[in-house]
DNA sequence: AAATAAAATGATATCGCTAACAATCCTTGT
DNA sequence: ACAAGGATTGTTAGCGATATCATTTTATTT
């Protein structure tokens, strides 16, 4: 059989008995067109399985359907999680990813965005912490009049959209699990500074045990940095008291994963002995023994969210992005594991 | 200052005094232009710092400048190393990378590949293993006439040009290694037998054994999947033993890091009574403690090269896909860390 | 119902590049 | 030295969509 070639717009438009431009403003949802000929058009789409050609629409318009994504560091199961769920997204709508990493050089993060913005033409641009929150950054975005999106910032949140969980009652809610389960002696390894997350987290720590009439010494808290050292440091400090917690909530699985490892270092069965729960539930949560109790976030939902607020063109509308309609809180989940129990 | 309009073809070639065409035929390395007129052509395009515009050359050409990815299992840091080194070449290059999962249904897997080919319409294929063998996707790779690299493939090592290290050289290097350090009681957890790079690995260490006429129990030699918990099982058993193992040699960082974690449940001190030795050195290997002596694996190297072979023309003549110069081996190193010592 | 404004639709030029072919310019062999 | 033949360079015509503006249709006002 012969291979049907991929249609074009003007097979489309005589299809439906329409000009060109009128399946164009279909297929754009730019411009109103009456509704018996979208749905002329529709059908003729349907039928001939038709799909714009990407690159004559990035040619003949002022789109490039290449949207920027700038990450901090690689390493992480966050960025590479949202990464690869969100070329999934472009692909659904004809775009592309272009990633870009930043580092602590705000200089040569400013030109990276820049370059971004001038040389591959981004249509929009998506910021994971702790990058949605360098100054220097925003600005350069807000100067050159770009739609960007952010994932969980912690400053500024009038500036753009922004797609977060509720990180403060995720922390409260897995507090309130380990309190549940009888522990008083909870401890908390709070996260990297330099995202809001961790402040969030901490707070509903605070509160969980507060409006449970817990207090906790001031040694129960110790300053993580979301690393697995960091975490081990914190967890080796607390796990050396004489009065130890019986439970010890890390900002995130990296941190759980490091505090279960100290507390075999220390001979601590986990759970038995000590509970442990993380936040993230990535790749480790499971890869770790025992599998940790943590929070899901959704970083999928949230990769899925931003490519298609960034792809919709509802952004083209720059004044309109403080509007309720932009600040997307989603959901999260507790998922309960093998690394906390019941005393 | 006003801002400079990107330069176009037409301004490169007056500049360079030729037609667009020479212009163009430089730009894309193809056929011959005399070196008089090429020196003409580069010294305008770097001084009007001209960049092709991908999408009129996508439009106007056949190329799509897309480049397909195939992998397997997301939650590697294998992929995601990966994804991120050859996006970040891509970008060099003015190409865009799609990626796909496969999954175990075969069925489904030829449907994203044709997907690939004829709707997206890529210019070449990366399968990384364990797609690399699938003998259908192959099949139906070859059916299409289309350029595909294969990273560290274990079958049909001629059906196309391939990208991968010595994982055997590798596998003795890391098991002569514990040898030196004087252990002659060294187990070995095999990786997922659906990947060559396992038996290769399994063969060094067998090798390296033999070459030093050292001897070791069959209980001692267990077989992993590559994950966390099939390394735990394996030892956990291998630590049962009456006469245990010194070392352990896992086939891959995860299983090592589940070696550690065995360990510990077992009150053995790493690498006081027990050297462990992983392959990868990604981010697990700093991650758990001690950290990790470990494989290297060139992942971003290979990562950019593949770009490279399928950014480059060569390919377009598929006939030459055999010839030597498409087989690239490339260099490990040995990490040596923590978690192994002489005794 | 006529005049006017507003909305929907269409015609055409063009985006920046390369394919395909035409027109040159050298080489050579004899 | 001249023609044949190969290598290099140029000309022209789209690729498939959208921007822009012109035109037609529909709604609104008086």
């Amino acid at each position: 059989m012969a291979k049907a070639k991929r249609a074009r717009i003007q097979d489309v438009a005589e299809k439906a008995g329409v000009s060109t431009m009128t399946v164009s403003r279909v297929m754009s949802k730019d411009t109103k067109v009456s509704a018996a000929k979208t749905a002329l058009v529709m059908e003729a789409v349907k039928a001939l399985n038709y799909r714009p050609n990407v690159a004559a629409r990035r040619l003949a318009g002022s789109q490039s359907f290449l949207i920027g994504l700038l990450y901090f560091d690689l390493d992480t199961s966050y960025v590479s999680k949202f990464l690869l769920r969100g070329l999934k997204s472009c692909r659904a709508t004809g775009h592309h990813l272009v990633a870009d990493e930043v580092d602590d050089d705000i200089e040569k993060s400013i030109v990276a965005v820049k370059d971004l913005i001038e040389v591959t033409q981004v249509d929009g641009i998506i910021l994971l912490p702790p990058v949605c929150d360098i100054p220097e950054v925003l600005t350069a975005l807000k100067e050159a009049n770009i739609p960007f999106v952010r994932i969980a910032p912690d400053s500024q949140l009038n500036l753009s959209p922004y797609i977060c969980m509720d990180d403060y009652q995720a922390g409260f809610d897995i507090t309130e699990l380990l309190i549940k389960q009888g522990h008083s002696k909870i401890g908390h390894i709070i996260g990297n500074p330099n995202q809001g997350a961790s402040r969030l987290r901490y707070q509903g720590y605070l509160d969980a045990l507060r409006s449970n009439q817990i207090n906790v010494p001031p040694a129960y808290i110790e300053q993580g940095m979301f690393t697995y050292n960091s975490g081990l440091d914190a967890a080796k400090k607390m796990l050396a008291l004489k009065d130890k917690p019986t439970a010890i909530f890390a900002a995130n699985d990296e941190m759980a994963a490091a505090v279960i490892s100290a507390a075999h270092m220390n001979q601590l069965m986990v759970p038995e002995q000590l509970s442990v729960a993380g936040f993230d539930d990535g790749h480790l949560a499971t890869t770790v023994t025992p599998h940790l109790t943590t929070i899901r976030q959704p970083i999928q939902e949230m990769a899925a969210l931003a490519i298609e607020l960034l792809a919709s063109k509802k952004f083209a509308d720059a004044s309109k992005v403080n509007s309720r309609e932009f600040r997307h809180v989603l959901d999260f989940e507790i998922v309960e594991r093998d690394s906390s129990q019941v005393i």
